[in-house]
DNA sequence: GTCTATACTGAGATAGAC
DNA sequence: GTCTATCTCAGTATAGAC
């Protein structure tokens, strides 16, 4: 069936972002979506690919919109863009999917500290940091390089953090995802306007 | 033997900063500390209580430091500490301690995304939390308590994933832990005071 | 091309001998 | 306190049925 696939995909979709990646075992997914073990290695090679093409299947259109936002906002004229509006272009995209993948949303944000994220991210996010990190500088013309990197650490730890610990659905205070948004990009440029710290180039490679 | 137990911690503390909580096998521990499987259950019950143990060797003596700091602050004349001083008391402790132990600070920062963080924070970290989190609402009058707790996990998420990811004495741009200390206070000052964005109460409970 | 049955290795945990 | 043997369950690999 072709929907072996599917059903293998949406469930493990959910069961990570409840669990978390390592808590899920392939055994709980397989029983859960009614197909065999080896199907999902037929289809997806591993537990780790099957990670992977389960991520980026949602990852692709967020990365491609906030690419899109980007471009749009870099063609206006009046200078670069802010760093309010950069921020909105990177984080506008995935926070608007929040009502509708509260499960994938949440198992991003754990991706980050289960350290997959260092090997996904790698591979399909290199270009949008690139990209955005460029443009934070154009905005942050009184921060070096290297100070430069730092703070977009800070920016992706904070949102992470935020995408899997906060509640957004839940049962207890649930916030609303566009009010997430609004807070994370006060905060954030909040941050990121402080006056630099590093006189000096950090020891490089 | 009593140092059993010590070989055990030292070399799990290795271990887990190295390669992560999930991704280290006991059969590896023992190994590598030339003892019995059975030994680490003896001593310590099972492979999460050891981490728990592990880490709380560490981070009692910082908390407590934590709180002195904060208690000192508190008792100086002139109103409510600053947020650069009260996020100084907080950060300071853990950040001081990362030449010392690398591996240790490291692991902590992992331990969130892991999703253990929750399970070990909840139980040694929560009067830390309350303390710091009034004291930041004191130095924050602007905010109300549910922007304020919202603007306190932005700070976490920040603070654990700068924990992890930063190079601090790695091979590439290695990043002097005092450096990452005034960048985070910067930035995180910056951010915690920026204007408020919840206009209301957001729902509790 | 798809899927099933089964086996292999390595994980954490535990009972009991010493 | 320590160690051996063993249990269950994990991810993975493969042979073969449809």
């Amino acid at each position: 069936m072709i929907e072996t696939q599917e059903k293998i995909l949406a469930t493990a979709e959910r069961l990570f972002g409840e669990q978390g990646y390592a808590a899920t075992s392939l055994r709980h997914i397989i029983a859960e979506a009614g197909v065999n073990l080896a199907a999902i290695h037929y289809h997806f090679g591993s537990k780790e690919d099957l990670l992977d093409q389960l991520v980026m299947r949602r990852a692709a259109p967020v990365n491609t919109e906030r690419l899109a936002m980007l471009d749009r906002l870099e063609a206006e004229p009046g200078g670069p863009p802010s760093v309010e509006k950069v921020l909105e272009a990177f984080l506008e995209p995935p926070f608007r999917r929040i009502s509708e993948f509260p499960d994938l949303i949440k198992l991003m944000g754990r991706l980050y500290g289960e350290g997959l994220m260092t090997v996904i991210g790698e591979k399909h996010f290199h270009n949008v940091a690139i990209r955005f990190l460029a443009a934070l500088g154009r905005a942050l013309p009184h921060l070096s390089q290297a100070e430069l990197r730092l703070r977009g650490q800070l920016v992706l730890g904070a949102m992470s953090h935020t995408m899997f610990y906060v509640p957004v659905s839940g049962s207890k205070a649930s916030v609303d995802g566009a009010v997430l948004l609004r807070e994370l990009i006060v905060f954030l440029s909040g941050g990121l306007r402080a006056p630099a710290v590093l006189p000096e180039r950090i020891e490089e490679k």
